[in-house]
DNA sequence: CCTACCGATCGGTAGG
DNA sequence: CCTACCGATCGGTAGG
């Protein structure tokens, strides 16, 4: 979805995807309160006060694009867990799934962990829940390996944080014209994971 | 410096470093643009136009507390580094004082990774020439210790920014009331970055 | 999809 | 350090 109808040069045709769109790129580049509906309809080649013919808040764009992606980021944590009984390869793929996602879905990323204390009530707290389990997913993961003697960490809890957030800050620096694809960032990041949590026989 | 004279029940004796360190944790805790001058003097206990006798602008703020972060961020790489010939030690006490640095200083690492982008010239060049400069020497290590065959990375401007960011994310998780002190979790993050940049024989 | 317009709030100044 | 006040801009509505 999204980027279709958003293109500079394009005509008419605006719908509450393009809306969205337009705002999410906005909202990476310039942050929530950084940016004016008016430079989103400005985007769309239109006034205003037609955006509300499309959406019916700022909030509500915000709340729309931090809700869909923190579902999609648990969702795709479970896919990519499912099935697979080695610890060791399921924290391997929660790692590449999720820097995949922030080299793919890099304006999403930006506003989420941006922009999430913006939210108002109820989204902010579904919000939060969501984020926490993933955390506590991967932080028992690591725990699990630490057990099972695959994995050596001096601390569950913070070997997770730093491999989610380092994940997390593909967004920050991946760039889709580079050198590497996203693919191949998410597969050394998924590596990384591995080192970060003590994986015996990790590098190389 | 700072906090002494922003405490809530606090009395007269505004200063600029008061004023500083009252926009430091409004801009940190609701970003540069949500935040408004009126709640940094709320905060103060004063009037908003009674602001301007500490500082001239709303931007000014921003700009000092960025580049000052950068340049000592710049200049603790430095001294880390500094007299040391082995480079996996310099990497680990890069990535020591960087981490440290995100732990002690979590506002300021929260205004510079999120409202650099508002910074306005020539300021704005200034940071990202410091920021870059530090990229750069961390990435040369990193590339210095794959050359040597004492780290193993495939590439390492990835590596260096898995490094970085991981670092940097430590502002995002941390808290002093928690169960590690900065110092204990600067450690593992140290240890986390030889890791990721494949030092051989860093698990455990 | 538009023009016209709203109250609220913004950063900042005048002038003491 | 204050009150009084400024022009600009904000998100949003009325009404077609």
């Amino acid at each position: 979805m999204a980027t279709v109808s958003a293109a500079p040069g394009d005509r008419a045709a605006v719908t509450p995807a393009a809306v969205r769109d337009a705002a999410t790129t906005l909202f990476a580049e310039k942050g929530y309160h950084g940016t004016a509906l008016s430079e989103v309809a400005a985007r769309l080649r239109i006034r205003t006060p037609s955006l509300y013919n499309h959406m019916s808040s700022k909030q509500e764009l915000l709340a729309e694009i931090v809700l869909t992606t923190s579902q999609e980021v648990w969702a795709e944590f479970e896919a990519a867990v499912d099935g697979r009984d080695d610890v060791v390869s399921r924290l391997r793929e929660a790692a590449r799934v999720y820097a995949l996602r922030h080299a793919t879905h890099r304006r999403e990323a930006l506003i989420v962990n941006r922009d999430v204390a913006s939210l108002d009530e109820p989204v902010l707290s579904q919000v939060l829940e969501l984020r926490r389990r993933h955390e506590r997913a991967v932080r028992d993961l690591i725990a699990e390996g630490a057990d099972r003697g695959v994995l050596v960490v001096e601390t569950p809890r913070v070997a997770s944080f730093g491999v989610l957030e380092m994940c997390v800050s593909v967004a920050r620096w991946f760039s889709p014209g580079g050198p590497l694809t996203a693919e191949q960032v998410a597969e050394q990041y998924s590596e990384f994971a591995l080192r970060v949590a003590g994986h015996v026989g990790a590098p190389t």
